[in-house]
RNA sequence: GACCCCUUCGUCUAUCGGUUAGGACUCAAGAUUUUCAUUCUUGCAAGAGGGGUUCGACUCCCCUAGGGGUCGCCA
C-alpha cells in the first residue's frame, strides 16, 4: 500500500488564515491517522501578491498550533525544494512535452485582446473561454514570433468532447463536461507556470496521495485531471473541503471577519480552543462530544465523517469553548499563556504563589486569556470608588462592619482561609448584619468592588497586610 | 448567465428506512453560591417545497426553490 502523503499549498501572501487552518488541520489529522506524511508546498507562483516573511509566518503560526510539518521548505526533505519558485525548470520541462506532443499551445493574445474577447461572449450570452484564436497560427508563424520575442503565455488544451467523471472522497462522483473548460494558461508570460500546472507537476513528483484542498477548486479539477492524463500520470484522490462562510453564508472574508490565525491567539484564544473548534467546523463523529485534544482528533479523525455543506464561523461557541480550555488546563500552563500579557500590563506578578491564586479564581470569570489580567488588577491595585460607592462605604453600617473586621483580624493574625470563613459567620452574629450590607463593604474595601471572589480566597489572595492596609483606608 | 456543489433547531451537528428527530453553543427559567462567575437541572427551537419508491421516509430517486463555488497570465 502507498504511503499517505498530503499537502498543504498555500501561497505566501500574507498570514494564516483560518480556512487555511481547516485544511491544514484535516491534512495533518488525516496524515496521523494513515501514518503518513504531512508536506507544506509554498506556491509562490504569483509574483505580484508576494508578501515578505509570510513563509516564516505561515511556519510559525503552524508550529504554534501543534500541526508539526513533516517536509517543507524549513526541513527539507527527499521531494524538495518544497518552494515552487524553485523548481521552475521542472515546470518548464513538462510544458516543453506538452506543447510537443500537441495538448499545450503558444498564445500571445494581449490582455486587452482577451478583454474585448470576454466583453463580446458576455454580451452574446456565450460560455465564456478562450475562443483558441492562437491555435490556428501556423508552426511558422509561432516560431517566427517566438524568435521575435513576442510575449506569449502557453495554454493547456483542453479536449472538445469528454466527460470527466471523477470520484471525491466527500462528494461522491462528479461530473463534468469538458465543453465548460476554459484552455487555461499553464505557463505565464513572466515563465512562471500558474497553480494547475505547477500543482499537478510536485503533487506528482511529491508522490502526494491525497489532494486535500478548499470546494473553491472542485470545478478546476478537470483540467487537473486532464494535465495527469496527458503527462501519462496517475492523478491522486480527490477530496473537496466543504467552505468556511460568513455570516452571510458567502466564503469566509476577511472583509467580515477576522480570518488571521495569528490575531486570534493574539486576542487570546487558545490554541486547543482554536484547533478544537475548527476541527467540528465540518466535521463531527458520530457520538455527542464536543471536546477533543489534538491527540484525539488524530485518532478520531475520519474524512468519510467530514460533511458537504459549507459550516459557518460563529464566534459565540468559539468563545465558550475557549472558557471551557481556560477552566480546564493545568493552571501553571494557563499561568504561561498569560504571561505576556501580565508582561505588557506593567504588574508586578513576581510573588508567583499569589499569581496562580489569582489566576485560579480568574479563570472562572473570563473567555479570553487578557481578562485575567483585567480581573487580577482588584489584587495588585487600588482604584478609586465612584460616587455612590463611596456613600455605602461611609455609611454608618458599613464602619461597623470594617471596624469589627480590622480588630477581628488583627487578633488572629495569621489568617488562613479556615479562619477567615470562622470569621466572617462570627462577624454576622456578632453585628447581626448580613447579606448585602455585610459583605459590600467588605468588597469596597478589599478590592474595590461589589462583586468578587468568596472571602476566604479573597482574604488569602491579598495577604494579611493588605488586608490590614486596605481595612484601615476604608475606615473614616 | 453557464457549469458544479450543497440544503436537519438562529449556529455547529447526530441520524447510515422504523427514534417522543439526539447533542453542543446562544437565549430563557430554576438550583447551588452572601455577590459575580463557575457548575448543575429544565425549557424554547429543525428535516426548504412538491412528486415518487416503500408496509414505512430526514434518510433512496426525480423536479422545483434557495444558498454557495467557479468561470483570471490569483491561488
Amino acid at each position: 500500500m502507498k504511503e499517505t502523503r498530503v499537502r498543504f499549498a498555500p501561497s505566501p501572501t500574507g498570514y494564516l488564515h483560518i480556512g487555511g487552518l481547516r485544511t491544514a488541520l484535516y491534512d495533518f489529522l488525516f496524515a496521523k491517522k494513515y501514518n503518513g506524511k504531512f508536506v507544506l508546498r509554498i506556491e509562490d507562483t504569483d509574483r505580484n501578491r508576494l508578501v515578505e516573511g509570510a513563509v516564516e509566518n505561515l511556519i510559525s503560526s503552524l508550529t504554534q498550533l501543534d500541526l508539526i510539518i513533516d517536509e517543507g521548505p524549513h526541513t527539507g526533505g527527499e521531494y524538495g525544494p518544497y518552494v515552487q519558485s524553485e523548481r521552475l525548470e521542472l515546470y518548464h520541462q513538462h510544458a516543453d512535452l506538452l506543447l510537443k506532443s500537441g495538448h499545450a499551445y503558444h498564445c500571445f493574445c494581449s490582455s486587452e485582446t482577451l478583454d474585448t474577447m470576454r466583453l463580446g461572449q458576455q454580451e452574446r450570452k456565450e460560455f465564456v473561454k478562450y475562443d483558441r484564436r492562437c491555435l490556428q497560427l501556423s508552426a511558422a508563424e509561432v516560431s517566427a514570433k517566438l524568435a521575435a520575442n513576442e510575449t506569449h503565455v502557453i495554454r493547456l488544451k483542453m479536449p472538445d468532447e469528454h466527460k470527466f467523471r471523477f470520484d471525491d472522497l466527500i462528494r461522491g462522483t462528479v461530473e463534468m463536461d469538458a465543453a465548460q473548460s476554459d484552455d487555461q494558461v499553464i505557463v505565464k508570460s513572466d515563465g512562471f507556470p500558474t497553480y494547475h500546472l505547477a500543482a499537478v507537476v510536485d503533487d506528482h513528483f511529491m508522490q502526494i496521495s491525497h489532494v486535500i484542498r478548499g470546494e473553491e477548486w472542485l470545478s478546476s479539477t478537470p483540467k487537473h485531471i486532464w494535465l495527469y492524463q496527458c503527462l501519462g500520470w496517475e492523478a491522486p484522490i480527490w477530496i473537496h473541503l466543504p467552505l468556511i462562510l460568513n455570516t452571510d453564508r458567502s466564503k469566509l472574508s476577511k472583509r467580515m471577519n477576522d480570518v488571521s490565525v495569528e490575531s486570534y491567539i493574539q486576542k487570546g484564544y487558545l490554541k486547543e480552543a482554536l484547533i478544537n473548534f475548527i476541527a467540528l467546523l465540518g466535521w463531527h463523529a458520530s457520538e455527542d462530544r464536543e471536546i477533543y485534544t489534538l491527540e484525539e482528533l488524530c485518532q478520531e479523525f475520519s474524512i468519510e465523517r467530514v460533511s458537504k455543506s459549507g459550516a459557518v464561523f460563529d464566534l459565540t461557541k468559539l468563545d465558550w469553548m475557549n472558557g471551557q480550555y481556560i477552566r480546564s488546563l493545568p493552571l501553571d500552563t494557563i499561568a504561561e499563556r498569560c504571561h505576556p500579557y501580565f508582561e505588557s500590563s506593567g504588574i508586578d506578578t513576581s510573588d508567583h504563589v499569589k499569581l496562580l491564586k489569582i489566576i485560579d479564581i480568574a479563570r472562572e470569570r473570563i473567555t479570553l486569556l487578557p481578562e485575567i489580567v483585567e480581573y487580577s488588577k482588584i489584587f495588585y491595585l487600588t482604584k478609586d470608588l465612584d460616587a455612590a460607592d463611596q456613600d455605602i462605604l461611609d455609611n454608618e453600617i458599613s464602619q461597623t462592619v470594617l471596624k469589627w473586621f480590622l480588630e477581628s483580624v488583627q487578633a488572629n493574625l495569621p489568617l488562613d482561609r479556615d479562619k477567615v470563613h470562622k470569621l466572617v459567620s462570627d462577624g454576622m452574629a456578632a453585628l447581626q448584619i448580613k447579606g448585602k450590607n455585610y459583605y459590600t463593604p467588605l468588597r469596597l474595601a478589599l478590592i474595590g468592588q461589589a462583586h468578587g471572589p468568596d472571602m476566604p480566597a479573597t482574604f488569602d489572595i491579598l495577604g494579611d497586610a493588605e488586608v490590614i492596609l486596605r481595612l484601615g483606608r476604608a475606615i473614616r
